[in-house]
DNA sequence: TGCACTTCTATTGTATACAAAATCACCCCG
DNA sequence: CGGGGTGATTTTGTATACAATAGAAGTGCA
């Protein structure tokens, strides 16, 4: 049996990222108790969690409510992640091992597979993109940085153009990712660091075009 | 009054910090509780702020003791708080105001006042510093900037150093702040940028080589 | 009508009691 | 003696009840 904390954890979190919550919308935990099923207290341990990753967000009264980022705090968001998963790639270059190699190389196979389905299978390819990623990130061995990525991923706001990647840029994101592995291959951290640079800023800026039409 | 969690968060904290807790100890909520006054339940909730500080780590088995960070830990600490207070810095070099830019001063001002005492008022410095850095957080207007920087400041292992500074070292803090100052009139992100990199990795290494006595 | 003040209600904060889980100490059997 | 299991003890997890506080709604007075 789970602990009733990351129950409520997971369904809260469910609740936010998968379109059931609308961003600046007020949330009390007596509601979310009886989302998740448990009880307050358990809320309140999950609710500090996502307010870590920044999925909610507390007024000066103590109230809650799904976050909701400007356009420039979502490319602030973007810059650091750029910043610290390029930091991450290139820690992981010098300290990857010929297992977790391969182990990439599978993911990354998995994630053409879901690309190459018509229609591509996204949720596949969201899947094996978290786990490459998450696997990168684990090679780093840096537990800092592995505490503070959580508040640069997954938020509300990249719900709104996750089924919007057009094949092209699906295709982009494993091309990114064989040559962050050749880079991982030979041991290149300045490689691997470029490499995963340009991956994240071509995301955002992926993102910003397909979303653009949500707010107009 | 201030609420329990707080007082159980300000407590514990300083417990941790101030030296009455030794790395790697053990904590119990209960031993907390008695620490600081308070039921277990605001215990739990103050423990959750220092976990996501990483000033308190949670075993596999959900056990809790004060964070011990090997070497190789305390370089990649400098080497993300550099990268993201440089960062800090640009931004506020973007947008700071007049007001912001007389108050640094006025706070750099005291710095120097303090390490001028004979012997130099190392609380006072700290004091100072931190606000210093503080508000140029601020400036930079990045919440999640502000969200990620308290797990790279305040170690527990910082503590071993900070009475060692040399009057030399302070100096050049001050010299640096001053440096950063220009940077900001000027307007130049770069320039500040390049300046606060440097200030941050100069305490590094500062750092590492009062600090080593305690290794031997 | 406008505005302060005062209930009343909704919401968060805290303590306590109990449940579940992990650790430890001990004993039994090989 | 040593290993494994079993019961006792410590420690963390969860629920519930109650307290404190913030927000809303109403009320009376100028």
């Amino acid at each position: 049996m789970m602990p009733a904390s990351e129950t409520a954890y997971q369904k809260i979190r469910a609740f936010i990222l998968q379109g059931e919550a609308v961003p600046g919308m007020q949330l009390t935990e007596e509601k979310l108790s009886e989302i998740s099923g448990v009880s307050r207290t358990s809320v309140r341990d999950a609710v500090r969690r996502l307010e870590n990753e920044m999925l909610v967000v507390r007024s000066a009264s103590k109230r809650l409510s799904v976050a909701d980022w400007s356009e420039g705090e979502v490319d602030e968001m973007f810059t650091l992640r750029a910043m610290l998963e390029a930091h991450a790639a290139a820690r992981a270059a010098r300290r990857i091992d010929d297992d977790a190699l391969n182990i990439l190389r599978s993911i990354n196979k998995e994630l053409k597979d879901a690309v190459n389905q018509s229609p591509p299978d996204i949720a596949c390819f969201l899947e094996a993109n978290r786990r490459f990623h998450d696997l990168i990130l684990e090679c780093a061995q840096s537990p800092r940085l592995t505490k503070l990525m959580p508040a640069l991923v997954e938020q509300p706001v990249v719900r709104r153009t996750a089924h919007q990647y057009s094949k092209i840029q699906l295709n982009q994101s494993a091309v990114d990712h064989d040559e962050l592995i050749a880079a991982f291959a030979a041991k290149d951290a300045d490689w691997a660091k470029s490499v995963m640079t340009s991956h994240i800023r071509r995301a955002f800026h992926s993102f910003s075009i397909t979303a653009s039409p949500d707010r107009l």
